[in-house]
RNA sequence: GGUUCGGUAGUUCAGUUUGGUUAGAAUACAUGCCUGUCACGCAUGGGGUCGCGGGUUCGAGCCCCGUCCGGACCGCCA
């Protein structure tokens, strides 16, 4: 038996008990005549003590053999501490060292595991498995395995099953470009690797498995954000006999759930916001309500007094900054220059800042005398001392940017506070947008989406004006999950499939096996999927996921840990029957 | 495909604006001292292809061009 113990659980009650324990080196306090050692498990650190007269000379010797990270098992006794550690577990207790083994020794580590490590980015993801070995690192990785396994408690508890659906399907042009498998066997054809298991969870539906869920890895080759990898992990589910409340209900339960029993929260209520009403008082399809600055447009009252810029502009529109009037010329040019950038896309900012005196500063006077800007005051409702911020333009570019500008206030302002949690649905999508470029319409989820049995007579007329009865969950502004009920009439489907520009053999080609399936007495049907990567790292207060994966991919969707993607031999070519060609650009 | 920031000691960074003697700090590492440390302390020491290639110059870590690598973002992500 390597150990009778782990370096996280002896204190006090263990007092005068023979223990062995096991771990790494963390970290090595020389002190002369008596040495002390932090031994590191995966349950904590417990303190070793040498003390010279107390333990044999070689014994001490051993002891000064060894450095960081090195793998040892010792035995000895559990004391009391002369001195002891609150800030600590077993920071009561030390173990009085008899024995000690060197199980493995170890280089000195290029970065330090701590908590705090001095190292950067990309050396901590070339040695992961030490960066791993790190606290937060390893509390992210608990987090995300406690959201996993309440998730399966909760969903199991009300009759879902869990289902795996194959990894090795069949390329589809709509949607995000797959990543694709050459098959040995098949020559000249490919697997794609699933975006989600859509398809399958839908034929799960047909099958009659009417409550399905699968926790699952999806794969998009699109390129990485600190938010997005090209393998990522769904929570998938699927329901039959269901309409879009009774979905809302079931998973608002299952979220309600995780925040309670992961991070013990209460979340009180989970507004529901039409997708019209997001896009008009945040300029986001999912916003961050953990505060106000709502969007106030102010067409009617900033148009027509001869200032360019707001008359030619398709729509004015503008925040209101609460208590924020005292804001200096450099900060208001900063932000200017933030809308500026091109991420953000403004092309200039109007303030008007409303002063304690009850007069009205803007960076328009010349245009707006006081009469005039109090119309905008009014619109706001804004209080003396507030600071209200407007930009104008194009209605979609200018909503987007002033959605940005809102964020950033909300990070300045400190309303963005990562242990305060708002999610909320977003609900009524519409089923189509229109794509400048290709001139066709998109799928605004999918092409498997219903739209709303109301609207179903203006696909033919109208498509664009055609709301489904789609869903996202959004929590602190980071959308964490989307959903839809689906189509399951054959005639129906086919009808959406020629509206998205597919001949009828292209979907026969594509998604015939759905079609086909959709003539055995498909059920109603609807579904939604978490994106649990995103879900884990909310729950963690982090805006990335990578330290919620344990082998995360980098910016161009490397490992450089393993060094892939890489090339593969002439062999292994040959046997797929792939020739390699630069093609011209 | 684009924007932007960065690459200097094992590591994290300063030094680049204004080119000029031997490129610094902290930390890590090594050695010595230290019997209650817990980010221990003190002393000493070793440690550099300034990402790579080219150019300008009497002279380049610093300026210019190219290139590679990394971060953040836009496009993209049904």
């Amino acid at each position: 038996m390597y150990r009778t113990h782990t370096c996280g659980e002896l204190t006090l009650k263990n007092k005068d008990i023979t223990t062995t324990l096991c771990g790494w080196v963390q970290r090595i306090r020389d002190k002369g005549g008596m040495i002390w050692i932090d031994l590191r498990d995966r349950y904590g650190i417990t303190q070793l003590v040498f003390e010279e007269g107390k333990c044999e000379l070689a014994l001490i010797e051993m002891v000064k053999k060894l450095g960081r990270e090195f793998v040892i098992q010792v035995t000895g006794t559990v004391i009391e501490r002369f001195s002891k550690n609150p800030n600590m577990p077993t920071g009561e207790i030390e173990i009085q060292v008899r024995t000690l083994n060197i199980l493995n020794q170890s280089e000195t580590p290029p970065f330090t595991i701590e908590d705090n490590s001095d190292g950067g980015e990309e050396l901590r993801m070339k040695y992961r498995y030490l960066d791993l070995r790190r606290n937060p690192v390893k509390k992210a990785l608990e987090l995300r395995h406690k959201i996993a396994a309440e998730t399966r408690k909760y969903l199991d508890s009300i009759d879902f099953i869990e289902i795996e659906t194959p990894y090795l399907i069949k390329s589809t042009p709509e949607g995000a470009r797959d990543f694709v498998v050459p098959s040995r066997m098949n020559v000249g054809e490919f697997y794609a690797l699933p975006q989600s298991p859509q398809t399958f969870k839908q034929l799960l539906m047909v099958a009659g498995y009417d409550r399905y869920f699968q926790i699952v890895r999806c794969f998009r080759d699109e390129d990485l954000r600190a938010d997005r990898q090209p393998e990522f992990t769904q929570i998938d589910c699927e329901m039959s006999f269901v309409e879009q409340d009774d979905i809302l209900k079931t998973f608002e339960g299952l979220i309600v759930h995780l925040f309670k029993e992961v991070k013990n929260v209460d979340i009180a209520e989970m507004p529901r916001m039409k997708y019209a009403d997001a896009m008009r008082f945040y300029g986001s399809d999912k916003p961050d309500i953990r505060f106000g600055m709502k969007f106030v447009e102010l067409n009617d009252v900033a148009k027509g007094m001869n200032f360019k810029v707001f008359d030619d502009a398709e729509l004015v529109v503008g925040i209101c900054v609460p208590g924020y009037s005292e804001y200096t010329r450099k900060q208001i040019d900063e932000l200017t220059e933030f809308v500026k950038r091109p991420q953000v896309g403004a092309t200039g900012l109007v303030f008007a800042k409303i002063n304690l005196d009850g007069s009205i500063k803007s960076s328009v006077d010349k245009f707006y005398d006081t009469a005039a800007l109090q119309k905008w005051v009014d619109a706001f409702g804004a209080k003396s001392g507030d600071l209200l911020l407007i930009l104008a333009g194009a209605k979609e570019k200018t909503q987007k940017a002033l959605s940005e500008l809102r964020l950033e206030m909300g990070n300045r302002l400190g309303y963005r506070n990562n242990n305060v949690f708002a999610p909320l649905w977003v609900i009524d999508f519409p089923l189509l947008e229109w794509d400048e470029e290709t001139n066709r319409f998109y799928a605004k989820h999918h092409p498997f989406t219903a739209p709303k049995p109301e609207h179903i007579s203006l696909l033919e007329t109208d498509p664009g004006s055609v709301y489904a009865n789609a869903y996202d969950m959004v929590i602190n502004g980071v959308e964490v999950g989307g959903g839809s009920i689906r189509i399951y009439d054959r005639l129906l489907q086919q009808k959406m499939f020629r509206i998205l520009g597919f001949s009828d053999e292209e979907a026969e080609n594509q998604f015939g096996f759905l079609m086909n399936a959709f003539r055995f007495g498909a059920p109603p049907h609807g579904g939604i999927a978490f994106g649990f990567d995103r879900l884990s790292s909310l729950f963690g207060g982090s805006e990335s996921i990578r330290d919620y994966i344990a082998f995360p991919k980098n910016n161009s969707g490397r490992d450089v840990m393993i060094d892939s993607p890489s090339k593969i031999a002439d062999e292994q070519l040959k046997e797929l029957s792939i020739s390699l060609t630069t093609l011209p650009k």
